[in-house]
DNA sequence: AACTATTTATAAGA
DNA sequence: TTCTTATAAATAGTT
């Protein structure tokens, strides 16, 4: 366009072809914005040279972001599936391993027992028994340590005359209750995590998030 | 650029505006492929006029799919970020509940007991104790119906004089067994869900996923 | 990075 | 919209 035509096809002196590739793009960059301050426009350009740089105008009245959804919408295409391609196939695997916890929790509580074999059963039965043991014996060194720092705790108020007396703010005397007073101070739970009572647990109640 | 200078700046008369969106339009893109030719580039403009019209154009050797994620890793900005964050809220939620569920078998495995008060400990026992005798049952219904099976079977066999004769190729005669037939014929496994035999249960080796 | 002869883009009018 | 055309702007080749 200028001292001589060019033919429009790729400069092939790599030089030539780079000075050009600088001249144009400033070119293309002014013209992307008159456009949109003459016409209230917002433009994104982005590209890449030959030498892979890459470099972009956005309209000040715009973000790139911002146009590049509205050309999604659009075109109607999701230009970013292959990015959610792996979450979704997290979820679906997330998915999968909740059906089979809740599946186990089901099975352990008598429930859903119809795809277990004769002998599965007959694990499953002694599986359950262990664990009823395990947790019955924990009962009982919880009860045995219960029994431990309220012994402490007798001796130690035996030593020290002032310890039991509690002022409550009410302004009447309470006396130290002794077992059910440890109870509640050393076994609140922290986490009211099972807290049912009947034969169904509360947890089955979480969300499915299908 | 022509019959008179122009100042840059927003054309007011809206017809004019249009027009002029309109030929610059042509040109940039013009120019932009020009620019692709020339210098073996790639170019991607998304624009879109004062009346929410949107024009793109992408040169032929690229797609703005393309050119967006690669300007994307350029400038380290996640354009779709707000795409992901719900599915990576789905995702939190699902972990939780699935720690949630592992927690809740840990639990009625006599396992992870530290966080359950000693009114949760008696809760968890009567709980597992319940389903223990809910899981007897139900294999003493299927013995039952193993049983009936086999009665069923034996009647069938004892009308049908071929019932019971099997080919199994090896040319040994082998004779229907009843029983354990029956069991394998029945109670095949469909979904090989809890096949531990001891205390502990194979599903706490599911993938973590985290 | 500057220069400048030319080509190209385009504003205004039709 | 499209064409026309005078003129502004862009730029290829050169320095």
């Amino acid at each position: 366009m200028a001292r001589g035509k060019i033919q429009i096809k790729r400069i092939e002196n790599q030089t030539n072809r780079q000075v050009t590739y600088s001249k144009r793009r400033n070119g293309l960059f002014k013209k992307a914005h008159e456009l949109t301050v003459l016409c209230d426009a917002r433009v994104s350009i982005i590209m890449v040279s030959s030498t892979q740089k890459l470099h972009e105008y956005i309209s000040p009245t715009a973000t790139t972001k911002q146009l590049v959804d509205q050309y999604q919408k659009a075109v109607g295409v999701d230009l970013w599936s292959s990015h959610h391609e792996k979450m979704q196939e997290q979820l679906k695997k997330l998915k999968e391993v909740n059906r089979n916890l809740r599946k186990e929790i089901r099975q352990r509580m008598g429930e859903s027992l119809n795809d277990l074999s004769y002998d599965e059963l007959g694990f499953l039965i002694e599986d359950v028994d262990n664990s009823l043991r395990a947790i019955r014996e924990r009962k009982v060194r919880n009860v045995e340590e219960i029994h431990r720092n309220l012994l402490l705790e007798l001796d130690a108020r035996g030593e020290d005359p002032h310890y039991g007396l509690v002022d409550n703010g009410g302004g009447d005397y309470n006396p130290v209750l002794g077992y059910p007073r440890v109870l509640a101070l050393r076994f609140q739970p922290t986490q009211p995590n099972l807290h049912s009572g009947g034969g169904s647990s509360d947890l089955t109640t979480f969300a499915l998030l299908e």
